[in-house]
RNA sequence: GGCCUCGUAGUUCAGCUGAAUAGAACGUCAGAUUCCGGUUCUGAAGGUCGGGGGUUUGAAUCCCUCCGAGGUCACCA
């Protein structure tokens, strides 16, 4: 039983009958003892004042008095200022401890009967995905996995933007320069290639403007009307009606990017239930906002746009259809969330996306609302804010986006040097080592990542995020390995961890303790939407058990009883460090 | 200019629905240790929680205001 739990009842309890009066929920307030003083669980006795009557001091004493002797778990307790401080018995935690060992789902919350999505990654094709899309992936990854360990059925997709002036940019640039250069015939990664075709059109296109500027054009109107831009359009068109060796080109050269993408994505471990192309979903929307019209909750102006009016909600007025009819991106994002809530009956759905896209989804909520959707309330905007880099910004424009690729590959081949130069890697074939320093290097990526908050500014310090001390992935790695070594010791000697009825330290209970609060945390997380919380919790207990490991000799320990149950304590420990982890997608090594 | 988000040790980050002396880590400094100024261990210093006001027995946390940083307000996506 969750001890806070226990103590809440037994203040109830005790209040009715000190008192004599009901005592509502939001008034039994307990928590964590804090390491200064003595005892397990603190009851806060300030809010219970203007029941008692009394002061703090004796109101505490009242309450203590009455729970130690009607409660077998209690064995003591103490009253500074407000707080009464309850110390529980070594029975009681023991007790705790074999729950925590035989429960094998150990915070895998049941089902929930909710269906919820998420949607991530979302990258454009014409250009390789870089940090941003990272934290992008390494978010919705975790969410999702963060979601089903609390019991939903998640369904993770992926909306691919394929389509547009963006990609038609890299076709003609292709067209003009490449001689026909392949994935195969260069040995490039698709989506490198693509994006380089990409770069290559943005140098003429400048090229072009520079040279218009110098015959005596105005800068706006060279921008707009550079010949090779021009060209870019015309191809767009050709898109749109379907011309076959446009769209056969088209097919070719998104091939090769997907090829490119699906390498990252299992390098980063991600992967998608369905994929949507934004080419096939475009058009969706139309009719819902023909719909609005005629139910008078959009608007039609003189030049034929229609528009939907915010000003009530202190926002502008936004456009759905253009004069020309066509749709534009907020049209066919209402057609998506429509057809997708009702095919796959969603309890919510939730969008990893930059927070530049605010704005964006507060409109698609307001006007879902206004066409009388219910579930427009389930739609939550997972955002999340940029990545810098201790060299600064990353701009397009001064070539400084860091490729996500490279990031990866950095990353393992540092993990390779440091792991090298400390050694201990003898027995490991050549393959474990690979694989070793591959989940290293990311699971420093990874971590450093996602313990931040989401909807924050981060600054990504690859140095710093390697370490093995510190609050990062490999320290975590690092205190599994040592955890697991261990445990392969004791096997040597022939020892079984289980949960005796030997003594517990002050130090054992806290772990008791943070390892009960796993489930809590999970719930917690899935509720904020945020796998920071797990990241951080795991860190918390990885130092607890370094500290720990630090105070007592656990192999050296001579009463079996004690080390069989400090045995099982560090297996759960490091079951737990494993369970956490694998929401973030970080692989835990048994040995480094 | 309107709207949104953020501002916590030198740095990167925690701080749950308000509670005790605001926590880590890295860095810094001191001591110990070894072939070593690099590794490891121990310890210390370091904070007006952006400023001001308010609500409360109690505020980093809630409200108002100002300052600072970023984002966004397209017939772009």
């Amino acid at each position: 039983m969750n001890p806070e739990y226990l103590i809440t009842g037994l203040l109830k309890d005790a209040i009715k009958e000190l008192y004599g009066v009901e005592a509502h929920e939001n008034l039994l307030q307990t928590q964590a003892t804090r390491k200064e003083f003595e005892g397990d669980i603190t009851a806060v006795v300030f809010p219970l004042l203007k029941i008692s009557r009394k002061s703090p001091e004796i109101t505490g004493d009242e309450l203590g008095k009455y729970m130690e002797s009607n409660c077998d778990h209690i064995c003591s307790y103490n009253v500074v200022k407000g707080f009464l401080n309850i110390s529980l018995s070594e029975s009681y935690w023991i007790d705790v401890l074999k729950e925590i060992v035989l429960d094998n789902d150990f915070g895998q919350q049941p089902p929930s009967g909710k269906s919820i999505m998420v949607e991530f990654s979302s990258p454009n094709t014409n250009k390789p995905l870089h940090l941003g899309h990272i934290r992008n992936n390494l978010l919705g990854w975790s969410v999702a996995r963060l979601l089903e360990v609390n019991g939903h059925n998640v369904v993770k997709v992926n909306l691919v933007n394929d389509r547009g002036i963006h990609i038609c940019k890299s076709m003609l640039a292709w067209k003009k320069l490449s001689g026909e250069e392949t994935p195969y015939s260069s040995g490039m990664k698709g989506d490198h290639l693509v994006g380089k075709y990409y770069v290559a059109f943005n140098d003429m296109l400048k090229e072009q403007v520079e040279s218009l500027v110098k015959d005596g054009f105005d800068r706006e109107e060279a921008e707009k009307n550079a010949p090779i831009l021009v060209e870019a359009r015309e191809m767009l068109v050709k898109w749109e009606e379907g011309d076959k060796e446009v769209v056969e080109l088209w097919k070719t050269m998104n091939g090769w990017v997907y090829d490119g993408f699906d390498k990252t994505y299992e390098r980063l471990g991600v992967s998608f239930d369905k994929i949507y192309y934004e080419s096939q979903t475009y058009l969706l929307g139309k009719s819902l906002v023909n719909e609005g019209l005629e139910n008078g909750v959009f608007y039609r102006k003189e030049n034929g746009s229609v528009w939907c009016d915010m000003t009530s909600e202190g926002l502008d007025e936004k456009l759905l259809l253009r004069a020309d009819g066509t749709s534009v991106y907020m049209t066919q994002d209402l057609g998506t969330a429509h057809q997708r809530f009702s095919e796959y009956k969603l309890d919510e759905h939730i969008y990893v996306v930059g927070n530049e896209q605010n704005y964006h989804f507060q409109v698609l909520r307001i006007i879902l609302k206004k066409l009388g959707f219910a579930w427009s309330d389930n739609i939550y905007h997972l955002s999340y804010g940029m990545v810098e880099l201790p060299e600064g910004k990353m701009k397009s424009r001064e070539g400084t986006v860091v490729d996500a690729d490279d990031l990866i590959e950095s990353m393992v081949s540092t993990a390779r040097d440091t792991s090298l130069e400390l050694g201990k890697l003898e027995d490991m074939s050549e393959e474990e080592r690979n694989h070793l320093f591959e989940i290293l290097g990311l699971g420093a990526l990874k971590y450093f990542i996602v313990k931040v908050d989401p909807k924050k500014t981060m600054l990504f310090d690859p140095k710093e995020s390697i370490d093995f001390n510190g609050n990062t992935g490999p320290f975590i790695q690092y205190t599994h390995a040592r955890i697991r070594s261990i445990l392969r010791k004791a096997e040597l000697e022939g020892l079984h961890a289980e949960v005796t009825e030997g003594t517990l330290n002050k130090k054992e209970i806290e772990i008791i303790k943070t390892l009960n609060l796993f489930p809590v945390r999970i719930i917690e997380a899935g509720n904020e939407h945020s796998p920071a919380v797990v990241a951080n919790y795991a860190y918390e207990l990885a130092r607890e058990f370094n500290q720990y490991y630090h105070e007592v000799s656990i192999l050296k320990e001579t009463d079996k009883n004690i080390k069989a149950q400090r045995l099982i304590l560090i297996d759960k420990i490091s079951l737990v460090l494993r369970k956490a982890m694998n929401i973030i997608g970080i692989e835990l090594p048994e040995r480094m």
